[in-house]
DNA sequence: TAAAATAAGTTGCGTAAACAACCATAACCA
DNA sequence: TGGTTATGGTTGTTTACGCAACTTATTTTA
């Protein structure tokens, strides 16, 4: 059980409402924007995950992302439809997609990551690293508590 | 300029994924539906600041949720639409709209806040108290940093 | 005090989300 | 091996988001 006084603050219902993502996605986005490219950054989750890795499944992806399969099954579409990444139907599992990037997809990476560092500074400005680190705790625990 | 090797862990670019805010709020609209309460979690964001102060502004409601004001004007029309709010045209400013809740809204604060208190404290289960007071301090400087 | 600038709210458009229902393929097992 | 179950993906519906353009009302200022 938490200590009542800690539940009680206000910045934890902020919390819920998502106000801090909302914040920093916006910001990703205006980055994103600014440096010319022309992807949400939804979009960019997806393409983060394939820069890392090429030639995941929908499904990974997914889990991966802590997204449905619906909302991915739709990003890859419009992804698609752009030419940022393509769908190889699987010959050992014909069921599954296998995610890769196309050419220009994989041009991407570098100017988009350079984004997302950029943003992750501008939001982390003025913490000192001991703080940052064990906000890596925090972080990592709540997504163990609600899987 | 922060730390190269903490910048670029892995967790910093799930943040930007949304994948954290993502797991709360799917985790509040779960707690929030087992408790009979038939609300999507942003409409709960709009219905805990009018729980903390009725007769806000739209604009007021925009900002102390981090949404834009096309986003407030669609929750509000949904939110009167099952009687859960009111907009009252402000006699001494006619552009504004003071939104107040109905009795129906009103009765909802209790199951309501219950509900997201369950959810902090699953969410927060495990952590130290310092722990988490120190991620007080973080989200704070997040937000005051893309303000 | 009239014209310009600002502020509050709405509408349009494209994108993304959750949930449920569905199809196709693969794995299980009796 | 044939029927059941499980898995990967898609489609439909409702809700929500971001941005830009717009209307109406208020404030500024020249």
């Amino acid at each position: 059980m938490l200590d009542q006084d800690l539940v009680s603050q206000e910045y934890f219902y902020n919390f819920l409402t998502g106000k801090y993502s909302i914040a920093v996605m916006r910001r990703l986005q205006r980055n994103l924007k600014e440096a010319g490219l022309n992807i949400t950054s939804e979009q960019w989750s997806i393409m983060y995950n394939l820069w890392v890795e090429e030639g995941l499944t929908q499904q990974e992806l997914a889990v991966r992302t802590f997204r449905d399969k619906p909302s991915v099954t739709r990003l890859i579409n419009n992804l698609e439809r752009v030419n940022l990444v393509i769908r190889v139907n699987d010959k050992n599992d014909r069921r599954s997609n296998l995610i890769y990037l196309t050419k220009i997809g994989r041009k991407m990476k570098d100017e988009g990551m350079k984004q997302a560092k950029n943003t992750i500074e501008q939001a982390l400005g003025g913490l000192a690293d001991d703080q940052i680190a064990l906000s890596n705790t925090i972080l990592h625990r709540v997504l163990f508590n609600l899987k």
